[in-house]
DNA sequence: GCCAACGTTGGC
DNA sequence: GCCAACGTTGGC
């Protein structure tokens, strides 16, 4: 089982959206190396919630893939933001998965904290100036951010 | 195939 | 609101 960073901006769909709907797809990726990562998440991987573009930005649930390999319906929507008319269904081009509500931390633990705590090679998402919405979260790395989120609930 | 222009992301 | 990073696009 891997461990990932998954970025959302709180305004768009944030862990409360999450915690409501009890699970979602995780659609509107339009970067490749993101998509690339998604690609080679399994069933039961877990994935922890960050909050980008907010007041703090930070971790502040957790998430499990529940199904992989799904087709992003958003890219064939000529109304939906995710639109985009390059991707044909015969060949599509845009992939997500779906991921269902584990439990949010009794605290966020902002950018800084990881920073404090983590170097780049340890958590990628502390690199400065890092825009990447999906990352990796190497696994001693997922152990330590665990014992410092405490426990779910 | 190069590269300038442009758009998006996300921290600050 | 600004700016850096960086991916994409399109002219040549």
């Amino acid at each position: 089982m891997a461990h990932w960073l998954m970025k959302s901006e709180p305004d768009v769909y944030g862990i409360d959206h999450l915690q409501h709907e009890g699970s979602t797809l995780w659609d509107g990726i339009r970067n490749y190396q993101a998509r690339n990562f998604m690609r080679t998440m399994a069933i039961g991987d877990r994935a922890f919630f960050y909050h980008s573009n907010a007041k703090p930005p930070g971790i502040v649930g957790m998430m499990e893939v529940i199904e992989t390999g799904l087709t992003d319906p958003s890219q064939f929507d000529p109304s939906n933001k995710y639109y985009d008319p390059k991707s044909k269904p015969e060949a599509p081009r845009w992939d997500c998965v779906r991921l269902r509500y584990v439990g949010r931390f009794a605290e966020l633990l902002s950018l800084d904290g990881l920073r404090e705590q983590f170097s780049v090679e340890e958590l990628p998402v502390v690199r400065p100036g890092n825009r990447l919405s999906i990352l990796p979260v190497p696994e001693g790395s997922a152990e330590r951010l665990l014992a410092l989120l405490g426990p779910l609930r």
